[in-house]
DNA sequence: TGTGGTTACGGGAATCGTAATAATG
DNA sequence: CATTATTACGATTCCCGTAACCACA
């Protein structure tokens, strides 16, 4: 059992993510014919061709791309392994990587890492889509923050329901009327500004309006939240988002009526992790807190 | 980043599993002496204690308990690493291991491998409790034969269904009268021989039982299939197992009646394993010829 | 001719085995 | 004194950096 060697194994994805040795060698600070050799070293050891000259530099071969996932579970584990003994040793979590979208960043998640100290760990955002949240956690971050109930038998603790408002500019009848809340048939006929299929929310727009039979005038797609805001402002439409107003925008919370009453449409969110993860105790405890200032901070309804 | 050592943190592994320093470096083919250096070695580059000298041997610390879940899972996909090159290189899987319980090692997939040719994967069987089945798959197992349907993210493939059998001696009047299927109400009263809550079969029978208001007069418990049947056949009362017919018990199909019509109680077998496996295509398609095994045989009741 | 990958050589660190030493029951 | 862990020393192997060389645009 010639052990699999992990720096050799950093080595290759730092090829792999560099696209050239001269690169990688010098990000790795070490001299290029070293990185060369241990990429052949490699080769050698795995009776398999990684890369293949192409031109003057190298490109992955099939196999070698096939092996890239592995490669990088493989040294993700075995960062997870230090970080549990440093906390092993210190007693404390020293940096955790947290997925989420750029919406529920902005929204509410840097505001949290700000009310955060320096006892606490050292929260890094790492900017993901709703899709791929399963996949980030198996490549290295610690938690996620999710607008779906979490599939998989991923541990989750929910943080409560982030409503999808409508926004409309100050001169909006509903505006001067003072309105609060209205039901989603409420907005039938009317020119919508949403975001596109990138987002959860608009997946959950959609099956609310499905299902009740609800279309709008027209549909404009706008993938950042302030510009969605702004042309609701300035007048273009209903802009649909989960951010705070912004620029005198009014808004107006969407009830999503059936049998069982109506209740404000809303994404359910959650803190998931993969189960036995080194640091799971702190991650829930954080998850509380964050449960807890989205509720103090208005930002989200109970769960 | 001094990163951690595989073949260090096997040493470790290897320590804990056999007790002392002496017979893992046996097992290691290795001096002793070059085995407790590379201990100290990881104790230094951890800075924490792994061992602490219990009379002349040494016993895990907190710590060193506390790692040995991570390492052993790091140790796992480095294993897995090594396999899916040679997967990639050969063409060919050389071995998985599968976990399953002892009923379906017994009543299938012993006779389902000794089917299997040179040209296939060695398959290398676990015995696992029911409960143990995901754990299992996270410990090294390439896959596992479950008669639950398989929660998580697992990817699976339905084998069919396992009828639970109730089996009765060849003087009974069941068997004289050649009855070949029973609703389950038939069995109020009748005393029973089942498994413990060690097997699944259990939950379902007493879930059934529950719904439809049966109970035995009597219930022995026993946990061996084989066991069952004797006892049944020695006119103790009806025996209730997957397994096939033995020493002339006179089997009799247990059907569920509901609403939607009656139909055999049994359990829902599968195949699982965990998402981006390596050799995920071969288990594949292995699980769909241990199907068709099942199905050939008249093992398993179509899905 | 520049950019990038490979081969050749010498020094230093890591790791092993043998032998000697210490501690426990 | 038998079992087990640790320390001491010499030999081997691994791995790095420097320097020279090769291949493609």
């Amino acid at each position: 059992m010639g052990f699999m060697n992990l720096r050799r194994l950093q080595y290759f994805l730092a090829v792999v993510d560099h696209g050239t040795v001269t690169g990688a060698a010098d990000k790795l600070h070490m001299a290029q014919p070293a990185l060369s050799r241990q990429i052949k070293t490699l080769e050698r050891e795995l009776k398999l061709e990684l890369f293949e000259p192409q031109g003057s530099r190298l490109a992955l071969t099939a196999a070698g791309r096939a092996l890239v996932p592995a490669a990088r579970r493989l040294v993700v584990e075995a960062l997870d392994f230090e970080s549990a003994a440093t906390l092993l040793r210190t007693g404390k979590v020293e940096r955790l990587t947290v997925a989420a979208t750029s919406a529920s960043l902005r929204t509410f998640l840097a505001p949290f890492i700000a009310t955060m100290t320096p006892a606490d760990p050292q929260l890094v955002a790492r900017e993901t889509s709703h899709f791929e949240m399963t996949e980030s956690l198996r490549q290295g971050c610690d938690f996620a923050v999710s607008p779906q109930a979490p599939d998989g038998d991923l541990r989750h603790v929910p943080l409560g329901r982030m409503p999808v408002r409508a926004y409309v500019s100050k001169d909006h009848e509903w505006a001067r009327d003072g309105v609060r809340q209205l039901p989603l048939s409420a907005f039938a006929g009317v020119p919508a500004i949403l975001t596109s299929h990138h987002s959860v929310s608009r997946f959950l727009l959609d099956d609310a309006l499905s299902r009740h039979d609800v279309t709008f005038s027209s549909v404009t797609e706008c993938d950042d939240g302030q510009s969605i805001m702004a042309l609701a402002v300035a007048g273009h439409g209903v802009g649909f988002s989960t951010e705070r107003p912004l620029y005198g925008a009014h808004p107006i919370l969407v009830l999503d009526d059936d049998d069982s009453g109506a209740r404000p449409l809303g994404l359910a969110l959650h803190v998931a992790w993969l189960p036995g993860h080194y640091a799971e105790a702190v991650i829930e405890e954080l998850a509380l807190r964050i449960r807890d200032f989205l509720q103090a901070e208005g930002i989200a309804l109970g769960a």
